[in-house]
DNA sequence: TTGTAGGCGTTATCAA
DNA sequence: TTGATAACGCCTACAA
C-alpha cells in the first residue's frame, strides 16, 4: 500500500485513475445505481489507492445542503465551563450521538451573553438547522434566540417561552411519580422546595405533578419557595433552613432540581436530622453528583437517549417540513438512599 | 426595517443593492482596506437591509481553509453519554470556549468504537484539524488516531504514547502537592491508591510525585494497587478492601483519581471509619461531585480553561507550522473537608 | 479605489 | 451506462 500522506487529491484524479470521466467517479462514490458493478469496483480501487475523500465544502455548495447541526449551549453569564449543570452535558453528549446516528455532523458553541449571542448558521450555511439548550435563567438568551428570522429550523430545550419549538421532561409525570414514591414509604408530610413563578418553566411543572399527587392522596400540598439569583445549592440550603424555622411540621422534602436537593440534605444532615428515616428527600434530574452524596439521593431521571432523539428528530422533521410528533421526553423514578425502604 | 426572512440572499444582490459589482462587496465585508469609506458604508447598508450572510461553504472552498477545528471525544465502548466522567465535559467545555476565543468554530464527535471511529476532518476539508480528547482505556481509538495519515494537524488529551502530540495537567506536580498537603497536615502512613503499569499513563506520573514527596519526607511510599476493568468507583473501593485486609498501618489516602478516592471514602465510611479525623484523602481531578461526598473531597484540579487553551493553541501551532510551546497544565490544590484541619 | 474574470471541487442536468 | 458541461457563491489576482 502507498504511504499515506496528506496531499490534496481530487475526484479528477481519481477519475485518471480509474480511466473513467469524473462526473462517472462523483457517482460511483455516492452509490448511484446506474453505475455498473466494473466501473464502480474499478473507481472505489482508484479512490482507496489515491486515499481520496470528497471535499465536503465542495459538495455542500452544490447541494445546498450541510449534512450539519449546529448545537448551541447557553449558559450563565461569565460561568466557568466546569461548573455548568452536567445534566446539560449529559443532554449535550445524547445530541451528539442522536445526530451521528442520522448522519450528521454536530457544531458546538458555548454561549452566555449578547456579545456573543450567534444563531446564524443557517443562513452562512454553516448548518442545517439548530438546537438550543440551556437554562431558562438567561432570559437575554431566549429573547436573542425567539428573534431570529422567520424560516430558521431551530428546536430547544429549557426556554419558558411556551410558543418556542421545545422539547421538555414529562416534568408532571415524574413529580408525581417522585411524591407518590414517597406517599408509599410512609412519608405524610410532603414539602416541595421550588416555585411556581420561576421562569423555569419545569420548576412549575414539578410543583404542579407534586400538587396533584397530594391532593389525590388527600393531602395538602405545601410549596417552601426558593429565592431567585442563587446558586442552585444555595436556593436548597436556605428553603431547608425557612421551613425549619417556620416550624411547620414536615417529614419529607421534594426539591425539583437535584441541586436544590442535595443543598438541603446537607443542611439537614449539619442540623443533625437523619435522612432517610427521620426525613426523605427526592430530587429531580438523575445527575451523578446525587450518587455521592450521603445517603445518595433518591431522584427522577430524564431518559436522556430519548431526549437526544427527540431534539434532533423533531429539528429534522422542521427541516423537511414534516410535522413532528412527541416533545415529552419519558422519566423514571431512581431509588437510592435517600428515601426509607 | 424590512421583515426578517430566510431567502437566499447573495453578495450579486447585495452589489445590485448597492450598485457596485460583487467583488467590491466581497472586499468590503471582509473589511478590506483598499475600499472608500463612503463605498464601504453603501454595501454594510444594502447587506443589512437584505439580511445577507456569507455562504461559508463557497467561502471556504475558494479559501481552501474551514475556519473549523475538530473534537473527537473517545469514550468506552457502549458507555452511556451521560456516565461519561464530568472531567471530559468539562474540558470539552473550555476547549470550545478557546477555539471561539479564536474565531473557530467546533466540530464536535463522540466516538468509542472501531464501528465509528473517524478522523478524517482535514481530507474532508470539514475542519483544519482535530483536538482528541479520551480514557487511555481505549487503546483501540489511540491505535486508530495514531494511524492517521502523515500531515494530519491534530493533539490529544489522555493517550498511553508519548510520541503522540499531547497536551496534560501536571500530574507529577499536583501529585507531590496533595501528598505534602497531607504530611503538613500531619498524616503519616499516606497509601496511594493507583497502578503504576495501567495505560493512564497520567495515574503513573501521579503514582512518581506522590513517591517524591513521601521520599523528601524520609517515608516510604506504598502502592495500593487497582484491579483493571472495573469503574473507577469499584477500584477504589476494592483498593480500599483490600488495603485494610492487608493489616498495613494507614492513616491517609491518596486516591489518583477522584472516582477512586470517593469510591475508598464510601467504603471507610461504611466502615465506621472516621474522615477526616481517623484517615485523611485526597483525590486528583477536581470534578464536582467530590464536592457533594460527606465529606466532601479536597482534591488536585487542573486548570480547564489553560487546558482548553493549551490543546487549541497547539493545534493552531501544528497548523500554521510554528513550533508550540507548553504541554502541561498547571494544577492547584482544592481543600474540602476530606483532610483535617 | 474599483471592476473583470477565473477557478475552488463538487453534484446534477442533458445528451449520447 | 457514461461523458460533457453548467452551475453552486465566493475570493483574489490582474487590469483599469
Amino acid at each position: 500500500m502507498a504511504e499515506k500522506r496528506l496531499t490534496r487529491v481530487t475526484s479528477f484524479d481519481v477519475a485518471e485513475a480509474a480511466g473513467v470521466s469524473q462526473s462517472t467517479v462523483s457517482r460511483a462514490l455516492a452509490g448511484d445505481p446506474s453505475i455498473s458493478a466494473p466501473t464502480r469496483q474499478r473507481v472505489m480501487e482508484a479512490a482507496r489507492k489515491l486515499n481520496y475523500q470528497v471535499d465536503e465544502n465542495a459538495a455542500r455548495l452544490r447541494r445546498g445542503k450541510t449534512g450539519t447541526l449546529a448545537v448551541v449551549m447557553v449558559c450563565r453569564p461569565g460561568q466557568d465551563r466546569k461548573d455548568l449543570n452536567p445534566f446539560y452535558y449529559a443532554l449535550l453528549g445524547s445530541t451528539c450521538a442522536a445526530a451521528a446516528a442520522r448522519g450528521f455532523e454536530v457544531l458546538v458553541a458555548f454561549q452566555d451573553s449578547p456579545e456573543n449571542f450567534w444563531g446564524h448558521y443557517q443562513e452562512r450555511r454553516k448548518a442545517d438547522g439548530m438546537i438550543v439548550i440551556g437554562t431558562s435563567e438567561n432570559t437575554a438568551a431566549w429573547d436573542y434566540f425567539g428573534a431570529l428570522p422567520q424560516g430558521s429550523h431551530w428546536v430547544c430545550w429549557g426556554a419558558t417561552q411556551d410558543d418556542f419549538p421545545w422539547v421538555r421532561s414529562d416534568n408532571h409525570a415524574g413529580a408525581t411519580l417522585a411524591t407518590r414514591h414517597m406517599l408509599v414509604r410512609g412519608y405524610r408530610h410532603i414539602v416541595c422546595l421550588g416555585s411556581e413563578t420561576s421562569p423555569q418553566r419545569q420548576f412549575k411543572e414539578r410543583y404542579d405533578g407534586y400538587a396533584a399527587a397530594m391532593e389525590s392522596a388527600g393531602l395538602e400540598p405545601v410549596l417552601q419557595r426558593i429565592e431567585r439569583g442563587l446558586p442552585r445549592e444555595e436556593q436548597g440550603r436556605r428553603a431547608a433552613v425557612a421551613l425549619i424555622e417556620s416550624g411547620r411540621p414536615f417529614d419529607a422534602i421534594f426539591g425539583v432540581s437535584d441541586e436544590i436537593a442535595l443543598g438541603a440534605l446537607k443542611e439537614l444532615a449539619g442540623r443533625g436530622l437523619v435522612v432517610p428515616d427521620q426525613i426523605g428527600i427526592v430530587g429531580f434530574d438523575g445527575v451523578r453528583a446525587g450518587a455521592w452524596s450521603t445517603p445518595p439521593l433518591t431522584t427522577v431521571e430524564s431518559d436522556f437517549e430519548v431526549a437526544g432523539s427527540l431534539l434532533v428528530d423533531r429539528l429534522l422533521a422542521m427541516i423537511s417540513g414534516e410535522t413532528a410528533t412527541a416533545r415529552r421526553v419519558p422519566v423514571r423514578l431512581v431509588v437510592r438512599g435517600s428515601t426509607r425502604p
